[in-house]
DNA sequence: ATGACTCATTACATGAGA
């Protein structure tokens, strides 16, 4: 089984593009994330006719996660039980469609958008902490309720673990992606035996998943490495290769992320 | 050329992204 992951920011302007990949890399399943669509809009046909389930979560231009999959797609969850909410001084708190979870073919697959942060000290950022914090307090709940679980975590985590994961650690002193409370959030799902296995498969510095539209980021292989796969001990053992689909940053009309795959063994 | 931001919206400017 084939699982990949890509933050597609807006999947309507790049719905050509995301049929087109689901058919040329053999995909099983798909979390997307950044869908920027309501619920409503979503379109959701091309892929049916494609023979895939589709299950989408989305209240307005902002955010938005899916899940895509032939090989089944029940148990589907639109946030996890811990997942904070989030809103401007003066407003309601609202949990945003930031997460969707359900049983692919055996395997519990999460599509994550983790926040982004804005700046450090920002509201936005404490947002980010407590949402990776809950997320691995689930995770680990999830674990110890059922160690043969097989669980995958996948997403944009807008974190940079490593300074060789961005192309200019300087740059980003002061800065949100690689501050040592983003990094020790983003580890901590190993406390619970979670394994990310995207590093596992591919530990080479410059594996970038997202380089910025501005500035020629990506002709200068100017990148980041901010998405990734938290796998369960169950699943991670059963991953044999792991790709970084850098191809599809080419182009006209290309998102600023690539997708990331897992391959399973059947 | 791998190429000079991009997306959606109570749209012609703004907010968000990283």
């Amino acid at each position: 089984m084939r699982i990949a992951t890509w933050n597609i920011n807006s999947v309507r302007a790049r719905l050509d593009r995301v049929t087109a990949y689901l058919t040329e890399h053999n995909i099983d399943v798909l979390a997307l994330q950044e869908t920027k669509v309501k619920d409503g809009a979503f379109p959701a046909a091309p892929f049916e006719q494609l023979n895939y389930e589709i299950a989408y979560h989305g209240f307005n231009q902002w955010n938005g996660v899916a899940l895509i999959s032939r090989v089944g797609l029940t148990q589907v969850h639109r946030s996890f039980p811990g997942q904070p909410a989030f809103g401007k001084p003066g407003e309601t708190p609202q949990v945003e469609a930031r997460a969707i979870g359900a049983n692919c073919g055996g395997v519990h697959v999460w599509s994550l958008y983790v926040p982004h942060g804005r700046a450090l000290g920002d509201p936005h950022m404490a947002y980010k902490l407590e949402f990776l914090q809950q997320l691995a307090h689930d995770a680990a709940h999830w674990l110890t309720a059922d160690p043969t679980l097989r669980l995958a975590l996948v997403g944009d985590f807008n974190v940079a673990p490593l300074d060789t994961d961005v192309w200019d650690p300087a740059l980003f002193e002061g800065q949100t992606h690689t501050s040592a409370p983003e990094r020790a959030a983003f580890a901590a799902f190993e406390a619970s035996g979670m394994r990310e296995v995207t590093r596992e498969h591919i530990p080479a510095p410059g594996a970038y998943t997202y380089w910025d539209y501005q500035q020629l980021r990506f002709p200068k292989d100017e990148g980041m490495r901010i998405d990734f796969a938290y796998c369960s001990p169950a699943l991670a053992n059963q991953v044999r290769a792991v790709h970084i689909r850098r191809l599809e940053r080419k182009g006209k009309g290309a998102s600023d992320h690539v997708p990331v795959e897992l391959d399973i063994a059947d």
